[in-house]
DNA sequence: TCCTTAGTGAGAATCATTCTCAGATGAACG
DNA sequence: CGTTCATCTGAGAATGATTCTCACTAAGGA
């Protein structure tokens, strides 16, 4: 690993981690995490990690996804049977997810929730505090590849 | 939400369920979906049901709640502690639900997701098939409470 | 380099959900 | 009313994702 390709790991796995001590397995996650791509499950990204190096544990895994998605640099992107899957959550702006139910790539999208419909759940006494927004659909090679 | 129609069990259930088969089981389910009535977790339900009728297994009630959301009644709106929540989804036309956190009540919001929404996924390639919007937030009692 | 403490690995523990299977029972039909 | 049979049920085992425990390691500031 030399050179200085598109971002380096290092830098990489620190902004993934936001703060957080860097250790070689999590750097070999966030290279884990970058070579995925897509959505992916933690099975998946131990799996990822396992052919880059040996010997991470599938709890070291579920600690780091843990950590990622608390410093926002990740996001559950709904389920694949029966595990979460996550996303790789690019830039600081708000914003949510489309996901290929085909093959996994993900495309941020801008946020729906407008004044309007907070208006209407204040109207029925609402505080809203959080909200969840996802898309599934097929990105163009998936829908081409159906036909 | 107030003024609940008293809708026969025998009726409710029927609706509930479509048109599955109508054992006492799934009556005493019915009426404990009504019982509820906000968002509750397969296992809430269950206790929920031995309050009425003794002896109905686990393996009943979540088969009943994957029976009445095939049926388009209920619908999971988001988990707690690692245990899906579900909720009495009213009525035929489209729309999502906006959750209080506090005490689990539910109401019906407007769909957000619009044309224009649409048409940057379609810019991006994307062919959306489904779309998931949950909000959640303090209903008025709570937002009270919280003071 | 030393020290403190967050991070790690292995596997056990937990816990929601699903599966299996023998038996019960709705509801359609004669 | 009684027969028939697909569907539903209950109990508990099985499954599988995720979390926990604990002794140990190593990152990184002093």
């Amino acid at each position: 690993m030399s050179g200085q390709t598109h971002a380096p790991a290092a830098l990489l796995a620190n902004e993934l981690f936001g703060g957080s001590r860097l250790s070689v397995a999590r750097r070999a996650i966030a290279e884990a995490v970058r070579s995925l791509g897509g959505a992916f499950t933690a099975e998946e990204l131990h799996e990822a990690v396992a052919s880059s190096r040996e010997g991470i544990g599938v709890a070291t895994v579920y600690r780091a996804v843990a950590a990622m998605t608390a410093a926002g640099s990740l996001a559950p992107v709904g389920s694949r049977k029966g595990s979460t899957l996550y996303a790789l959550c690019a830039g600081g702006d708000h914003h949510h997810h489309l996901v290929c139910t085909g093959c996994g790539t993900v495309v941020g999208i801008a946020c729906p929730v407008d004044g309007s419909l907070m208006r209407s759940a204040e109207d029925a006494g609402y505080t809203v505090t959080a909200h969840e927004v996802t898309l599934y659909g097929l990105c163009a090679a998936c829908t081409r590849a159906r036909d």
